[in-house]
RNA sequence: GGUCCCAUCGUCUAGCCUGGUCUAGGACGCCGCCCUCUCACGGCGGAAACAGGGGUUCGAAUCCCCUUGGGACUACCA
């Protein structure tokens, strides 16, 4: 097997997304893995746009990208680095091969390539190609140019049995031993006219990219296994150094591949990095959970922190399974960041989604802004559920819990007991945890109840809900004059004759 | 169809390479209890897995083979 070219240099990865759409939780992890092992290392993160298909690759996904990258924290040392700005380089190794005869131009048509393919699968063969062109004459070869014919070109794979520096998808092996025969002679350009080269495709700008910048492990997706030995016969056939590859296992999503094709079109649980930004979850959360795909620090603990990450990351420690994306975890990560953030950042990271529902008081200020939203932060795991959470302080409610309704309001004696909780709130000062507490004891005493039934209906008449944080943290953020006409509306809504509005 | 990869609780995984310490550990989810003005948080406890079959061995989750299951690739995409 050829030496990996790191055995002792410095580690350089890279992470080498095609803009053909967003960043997907796939990707993002393996930029992370990419990114985490350059870390651990010392060593050094490239990041390269593989956007030689110019049909499907846009600026606005190369964009999108590198803002997930950066709201992700996945810096990177250097590029990024575009393969359409590098013709000129691929034009020259597509020369060299040529020149050393590995490669040689094939004119079959795609519907003859697919008809020979269908043929062979219906014979249960390999469906590689039958390099009939390598038969052809050079004066043929030249007719056929001469005569306008469109062509691609091929490499053409030596015989034998090769071991690609593998050191995930091992099959049990030292590394991943394929019988180079059976790889078929792939095509490395787009089809041209007239003796040229045609554009150069996936493989071989991968592997001249991959040599030039001193690339030291491939860390990428398994579906990008087969094309190591590829990439691998190309590099040699320059006579660069073949780095080692780590190929991931996939994310699954409902059983098969998490891909971006999937899109967003799940509005709860969408597969762009941006999608789950907007929604509410945090980078850290999210770099959290899918370093936790596929791999794990120890047997105790899943809350990690970057610093955390970066020591323990390996290599050695990633799993072969596929891993299902369990949204549920994800979730019980986020909440745990959400919960766990010191308070002034959590109220940061909020307040743009309250802005964005209208949910602004200005004359409250920002110090009662971020009382309200500690207030309710343990009972969110997203970021986007605050506004819905907070709602209640910024607006009166409208409705109330049916459920709440049915159970408090429709009973004998809410009237006089919610009466009799405003008179005594009324006269409560100063307003705060102790005197309210004081004060509501004393209803129930009076009325002869235990503390909870004083508690809810009056929960139920400020917030419109059955459930909240501490009642008394919530009276004093919305103010005794907010909390009494509440109160009173709850009252006149029990009185009159069309009832409770519910929810 | 062909080639290849993978296989521990429902899910993410530890353990597997270097067989015995595994009556298989943790986490999410689920259930129960506690805390309690509600919800949540938190605490405590519980149910829950070595895919099946053959070997090798004194001994296998750990090594080998087969079966089954899942997946990827099979483009003039990346």
């Amino acid at each position: 097997m050829t030496n990996p070219a790191n055995a002792s240099q410095p580690v350089r990865v890279r992470f080498a997304p095609s803009p053909t759409g967003f960043l997907h939780v796939g990707g993002a992890r393996t930029a992370l893995f990419n990114w985490l092992y350059a870390k651990k290392t010392g060593g050094t993160f490239i990041l390269r746009i593989e956007d030689t298909d110019e049909a499907r690759s846009t600026d606005a996904s190369t964009d999108q990208i590198l803002e997930s990258m950066k709201w992700l924290g996945l810096d990177w040392d250097e590029g990024p680095f575009f393969q359409s700005q590098r013709w000129d380089i691929y034009e020259e190794h597509l020369k060299k091969l040529h020149e050393g005869g590995w490669i040689y131009p094939a004119f079959e048509t795609a519907e003859e390539l697919e008809a020979m393919r269908k043929a062979a699968m219906d014979a249960k063969e390999n469906p590689i190609y039958n390099r009939a062109a390598l038969k052809l004459s050079p004066e043929e070869v030249q007719a056929k140019i001469a005569a306008g014919e469109s062509y691609v070109w091929r490499f053409k794979c030596p015989a034998g049995k090769i071991t690609v520096p593998e050191t995930l998808m091992t099959g049990g092996s030292a590394g991943n031993v394929v019988d180079s025969e059976e790889l078929g002679d792939f095509v490395v350009t787009r089809a041209t006219t007239g003796g040229g080269f045609g554009k150069p495709l996936y493989n071989l700008v991968c592997a001249v990219d991959d040599a030039l910048m001193g690339i030291t492990n491939v860390i990428r997706g398994v579906e990008h296994l087969s094309n190591a030995p590829r990439q691998m016969l190309l590099m040699q056939a320059w006579g660069y150094d073949v780095p080692s590859f780590t190929h991931l296992p996939l994310i699954m999503k409902n059983g098969k591949k998490m891909s971006k094709r999937d899109g967003d079109a799940d509005k709860l649980f969408p597969v762009s990095v941006s999608a789950r930004r907007d929604l509410g979850y945090l980078p850290e959360a999210t770099v959290n959970f899918i370093a936790l795909l596929g791999w794990s620090m120890d047997r105790e603990n899943d809350l990690l922190t970057r610093e955390d990450l970066i020591a323990n990351f390996s290599l050695d420690g990633l799993s072969k399974a596929n891993a299902n994306f369990d949204e549920d975890k994800y979730l019980y990560i986020n909440g745990w960041y959400i919960r766990n953030m010191p308070q002034a950042e959590i109220a940061e990271r909020v307040k743009p989604f309250l802005e964005k529902e209208g949910l602004v008081a200005p004359e409250r200020g920002n110090a009662w802004l971020a009382n309200i939203i500690e207030l309710e932060r343990e009972r969110c795991k997203l970021l986007s559920e605050f506004p819905e959470a907070l709602r209640y302080f910024f607006i009166a409610p409208a409705t109330y819990e049916e459920k709440g309704v049915k159970k408090l309001f429709e009973k004998d004696g809410v009237t006089e007991l919610l009466d009799r909780t405003a008179a005594i709130l009324a006269e409560t000062h100063p307003f705060d945890a102790e005197h309210l507490e004081g004060a509501l004891r004393a209803v129930a005493e009076e009325k002869g109840v235990g503390f909870g039934k004083v508690a809810q209906p009056i929960r139920l008449a400020v917030t419109g809900r059955m459930a909240s944080p501490g009642l008394f943290e919530v009276l004093i953020a919305l103010g005794k004059d907010e909390c009494l006409a509440r109160i009173r509306t709850a009252i006149s809504h029990i009185q009159s004759s069309e009832g409770v509005p519910v929810a």
